[in-house]
DNA sequence: TTAAAAAAATGATATTTGTCATATAAATGT
DNA sequence: ACATTTATATGACAAATATCATTTTTTTAA
């Protein structure tokens, strides 16, 4: 069993503030996962009793539509946490968590995490601050899909991806993406996705590699997306 | 100047977890503004140092897009809190708030609210349960417009604002928006919006008595929004 | 009260996006 | 290595929605 203190990914969420003792504490009542890749953390309409912090590979935040469409909310990387919503608010979780990649996670039960709350202003401050993050971001994700194109979201989404998950040697990106998620990221069709993924490829804007991506002109991409 | 123990609407709130003594030091640092309809109380990009609290009134948030539509992201009604998003992550707000009513409300100060923060976790845990609603209300609502038509976010619009701000003696709909914020609630083109509405009246779900809306047939308008 | 301005309504048309059908390519399991 | 399944790609077409022009109604202010 790994010890807190000596995880790295602690510094990049709200549990920065943590003391020594309080995260030799963590370690002892915090259980460690393996995930596989297209495996659930959580599904929609469950209760999460505490929260996920993510130690090592990338998953989703989705909610399936009636019409049988995901539609992808968010993208949650090493370092952030997960389920902080639905534990809170104390009600089921409106979305749920799909690996895109293995995964290591650790999850920390809610009596825990109360007590942080209690004892540990800091820690509070930090998560409040980390769901005012999320919200706007997610104010902003919903004026994006009523004001702008399917064309800009995508552009921007594919700068998006390369910013915040990097690309591979070979330039592709590194975020293994279907054009079914590409698709339920940018709220579209997966038909229309791939025509101007297609499109993109013959302005010569992105190389498509098998399904790999690879960003080839940013500046225009950018002002695409406007 | 009002006195805070006295005011109703702090019941609705995370306020009411202040006890009487904090509710008196409130009361001598707030100050109370009475704002016209259609005036602004804040704009996108700028801070907000504090957080300001409805005793009277409904005020959209909405955020101006590039093309110059205007996206309503969510409509505050008495009792509930406006700019803590952007208080709490000490950033310029993403959004703006204009009244669409006579409105008076209360700014209490940042430095206020933090004090709280500190001494009073039930505060604390209040308001964050109120954001993390809030979130989850813009992830449900993110989903709706990317995944149902503009018919149905009509009607759920519909009988979103009947639910929530009531009718008028003759059964119209107590909220006053104009065709144009009805159309940025639902994200839409103004034009697409006037046009759905005179269907749903030609069905005679609605009633359009100027520019006042009936909603005749709630069981049917349901079906519709699905 | 009336002219001017703004908002609502409607028609004609263009554009965007979705759907269905089908082809091709890639991944998977035996 | 091969057949089977699954994902990607593309064409043809349909549906939804936006845009622009114009008319009617309502509101505002001189």
């Amino acid at each position: 069993m790994g010890k807190c203190d000596q995880c790295i990914v602690r510094e990049f969420s709200a549990l920065k503030a943590l003391n020594k003792e309080e995260l030799i504490k963590l370690s002892e009542c915090k259980t460690s996962y393996t995930i596989k890749k297209g495996d659930s953390i959580f599904e929609e309409g469950e209760n999460v009793n505490g929260i996920y912090c993510v130690k090592d590979g990338v998953c989703k935040l989705s909610k399936l539509s009636a019409n049988g469409k995901d539609q992808i909310v968010k993208l949650v990387k090493p370092g952030e946490l997960l389920g902080q919503r639905s534990m809170i608010s104390e009600e089921p979780t409106n979305l749920s968590a799909t690996a895109l990649e293995d995964m290591e996670i650790c999850f920390i039960p809610k009596s825990e995490v109360l007590g942080l709350f209690d004892r540990n202003n800091q820690f509070s401050m930090n998560l409040m601050k980390t769901i005012c993050g999320d919200l706007k971001d997610s104010d902003d994700h919903m004026v994006s899909i009523s004001q702008k194109t399917v064309k800009e979201r995508l552009a921007e989404t594919l700068i998006y991806l390369e910013t915040t998950f990097g690309k591979n040697d070979d330039g592709s990106l590194h975020i293994q993406l279907s054009r079914e998620e590409l698709a339920g990221m940018i709220s579209t069709a997966t038909e229309s996705c791939i025509r101007l993924l297609s499109d993109f490829k013959k302005l010569g804007l992105i190389d498509l590699i098998g399904k790999k991506i690879v960003l080839k002109d940013i500046p225009k991409l950018k002002r695409i997306s406007e």
